[in-house]
DNA sequence: GCCAACGTTGGC
DNA sequence: GCCAACGTTGGC
């Protein structure tokens, strides 16, 4: 089982247009590592679902539906996309301040390299992440 | 709106 | 293959 972070702007695909959807093809990415990190999602993967933008923060939990494949809104086959699929909401959206507040935080990719659109976290920090949430799966 | 970080492009 | 210039992303 591994653990992702996924990032949008709300105004291109926000969380609440993907409840509404339930499952959608991630789509899009054009970076290479980013792009590494779909390759490497197995389904099960569990991911929180970040809006960058106006209020950086984590909103929800969702997960990998499948295994990655040529992205076919790309005119390279081997751009990947996957079908990720909601969990739920968090309770409480956690702030990118408060995630850059947390010692064991400071070091993850998001905070990092904040333009790394699909990023990894261990379980740990998963977890961390959840608590700070205020939500269980 | 500004700026830092990063990726990409293109000249050499 | 190096590096400067430029574009994009995203936090503030």
């Amino acid at each position: 089982m591994q653990y992702w972070i996924i990032k949008s702007e709300p105004e291109t695909y926000s969380w609440k247009t993907f409840v509404k959807e339930k499952k959608t093809s991630w789509t899009g990415v054009r970076n290479y590592e980013a792009c590494n990190n779909i390759a490497k999602m197995r389904p099960g993967d569990l991911m929180f679902f970040y809006h960058s933008g106006a209020n950086p923060c984590i909103v929800g939990i969702a997960k990998v539906a499948g295994e990655a494949y040529p992205d076919p809104t790309a005119d390279n086959p081997r751009w990947l996309t996957v079908d990720v699929q909601v969990i739920k909401a968090v309770k409480v959206p956690v702030d990118l301040a408060l995630i850059k507040a947390v010692p064991e935080l400071q070091s993850i990719k998001l905070v990092k390299q904040g333009r790394l659109s699909v990023s990894e976290l261990d379980k740990r920090q998963f977890d961390l992440i959840l608590t700070l949430a205020q939500t269980k799966l």
